[in-house]
DNA sequence: TTGACTTCCATAAAATCCCATGATATTCCA
DNA sequence: TGGAATATCATGGGATTTTATGGAAGTCAA
């Protein structure tokens, strides 16, 4: 398997240590990573993660060292300042910085949120909330693509 | 590849030592360098910091510059004049000169910031107040130039 | 010898490793 | 097919190691 499908909610203990689901880490194994990258989600709502090849990708879009392009300076400092990469032990387990679990508002559970290059963690009800209206604009721009969707949650 | 991510605030002490964080010196590492090159800023706001790699580059690329254009002189000048090696210590610090501290206003503590490639030194408020707009900045950005890549953003 | 820089050592806090357990899933065979 | 034997997984807790930091002792040059 080569996508992060579906949902699945652990726990966040009071080390601050949370399961990787099996499936997730699965998959980061195939493309050789041990570790996994976080960094905010744009506007702030839950936390993107990938393996280290997407933020490669990303760090090459930018540019490469140009010590005067301003944009490149925006970005890197966007980017690369808020991103953590954290490897996974011998048990599967990560520790997500706090600061991303309360710039989430997450506490004592998160959803691994599978979106296929990569997925999320989110605050378990927020992403209820946010998948509901997710559904509500695809069913109202009746989108076909998405016509089955939501079946990987229910 | 192993890049420089995140952020790590940490003290600089009486005699000007500063911890490089942990993992930073490991990327360091992974390059086979047991030293930092430092040089302020372009803008003088901080101080840039890399491996020898990434100096060596800079030069490369001054010097397919014409050598008698004024280009090269500021490039070189600013640049390599101004940059200074140092050497970790056994317990992972370096001493920063005094000159490069006062330059970027830190004292007592600073901020570690990757930047991929390459890393910055700032003082810390100075920093939060930089990000805020290089945030903005990326925002307003993302939809033109990263539009849809990646899919690691919301 | 004084001052500046390096090793070296001590310590508290934090991160990491290791093992145990219960729950769930999977395999295997009569 | 049923159901026991076996794996896998998420989770808890303790032991061990790493990290950041402070201070003391050793080096070297002016």
């Amino acid at each position: 398997m080569a996508l992060f499908l579906s949902t699945y909610v652990n726990k966040v203990d009071k080390k601050g240590r949370v399961s990787v689901p099996a499936k997730f880490r699965a998959v980061l194994a195939s493309k050789g990573f041990d570790s996994v990258v976080l960094l905010p989600t744009i506007n702030g709502d839950a936390i993107d993660a990938c393996g280290m090849d997407v933020m490669e990708r990303l760090l090459e879009k930018i540019g490469g060292f140009d010590p005067l392009s301003e944009d490149r300076e925006s970005f890197a400092d966007a980017l690369m300042s808020d991103a953590v990469e954290l490897p996974i032990d011998g048990d599967g387990r990560i520790m997500v910085p706090l600061e991303l679990l309360e710039n989430a508002g997450i506490e004592g559970q998160c959803a691994f949120v599978g979106r296929g290059d990569s997925f999320q963690i989110w605050q378990p009800e927020a992403f209820e909330i946010r998948k509901k209206q997710a559904r509500a604009r695809a069913v109202q721009k009746r989108a076909s693509s998405l016509g089955g969707e939501g079946g990987a949650n229910d």
